[in-house]
DNA sequence: TCTATCATTAGAATTGTTCTAAACTGCTTG
DNA sequence: CAAGCAGTTTAGAACAATTCTAATGATAGA
C-alpha cells in the first residue's frame, strides 16, 4: 500500500506551515489535533474564545477531539505564550489570540470583548506594586453597557 | 412567657445599628441572617471576600446560615450598591467592601487583591466606547508576580 | 524500526454557583 | 396584637465549567 488518501479539508498550504512551525517553535509536538485547533484559533485575525466555543467549532469543521484536549490545547498555547487567558466574567474564561500589550471593551450585556489597542489608552502614572513586586502586566477593562 | 433570653455575640451597638440602617437604606428586609452576614462584612476595613469565606467566617463565629443565603445577600448586597463584584481569577468571584472608584493589585501567586485608591492611576486618556455606548466603570488591574 | 516520552480520550470527579420548593419571618393593616 | 402576604431562608438537588484518571495512541529521536 503506497497510497495515502488525504481527506482532509483543504486549507492554504501557507496557513498549514505557519501554524505547524508556530507549535514547533513554541516546543509543542504538533500532533493532529493541535493543528487543528490551532488553525481555527488563528486562522481569522485575533479573537477571544472559549473553550466550549472552540470545542464547538471543531465539532463544525468535523474536526475530532475531545474536550479535554480542547482545555489541553488551550492551556498549552497559554503556557508557551500563543494565547493569553483572560477571566472577566466568573462564569467562564476567554482565550485571546492577541497577545501584545492591549486592552479590552466588555460588552456587559453580551459578555462580548473587545480589543483596545494599547497606545489608545494612555495612563500617565502608576504605583509602584507592594514590596518592589516585578509587574507582570497591566489591564484595563472598559466595562461598557451594551 | 415574657422574658426573651439574648444570647447573641455582643457587638458594639453603634455597629449594630449602622448595619441597621445601612441594610433599611437599602431597601433591603434586615433579616437576622443578612445582620450577622453584613457585620462579617463591614465590620473591619475594605475586604474581598469570596461566598466560601464568608460562609466559614459565618461559621466560625456561630452565625448560622445556609450556603445559599451567603450567595444570596452578597448578590443582594450588590445589587443594592453595599458592595461590588469582582471576577479576575475565573475559580471564584470576590466581593469588595469597597464601592468607591478604585483599582487593584492582583497578587498571581496568592490570589490577593489590594486595593488602589483611584488618584494613583493616572489615565491621561480613554478611547471611547464603539457607537456611544455608555462606560460604567473603568476596570484598571495590575497583576503582580508575587 | 524501536521505544521512551508526550498527547489524547471517555468518562468520572470536583468545584463554585444556582435552583427548587417548602418552611419561616418581618412588616403592614385592621 | 392578630392575620396574612410578600420577601427570606434553607437543604439538598441540579448545573456548568473545568480538571482528573488511567488507559490507549502518536511523535520523534536513536
Ligand atoms: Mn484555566
Ligand atoms: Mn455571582
Ligand atoms: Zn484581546
Ligand atoms: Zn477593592
Amino acid at each position: 500500500m503506497y497510497v495515502t488518501i488525504m481527506r482532509q479539508k483543504k486549507t492554504s498550504p501557507a496557513n498549514n506551515v505557519t501554524v505547524l512551525e508556530r507549535l514547533r517553535t513554541a516546543g509543542l509536538r504538533p500532533t493532529r489535533q493541535r493543528l487543528a485547533l490551532a488553525k481555527l484559533m488563528f486562522a481569522r485575525g485575533h479573537r477571544h474564545v472559549s473553550a466550549e466555543q472552540l470545542f464547538n467549532e471543531a465539532k463544525s469543521s468535523r474536526v475530532d477531539v475531545s474536550l479535554a484536549t480542547v482545555y489541553n490545547a488551550l492551556h498549552d498555547f497559554t503556557a508557551k505564550g500563543l494565547l493569553r487567558e483572560i477571566s472577566i466574567d466568573s462564569s467562564s474564561s476567554y482565550f485571546d489570540t492577541n497577545t501584545g500589550s492591549h486592552h479590552h471593551f466588555y460588552f456587559e450585556r453580551s459578555g462580548h470583548l473587545e480589543d483596545i489597542a494599547a497606545e489608545r489608552v494612555n495612563i500617565a502614572s502608576l504605583p509602584e506594586a507592594p514590596g518592589g513586586a516585578e509587574i507582570s502586566r497591566v489591564d484595563v477593562i472598559i466595562r461598557v453597557k451594551a
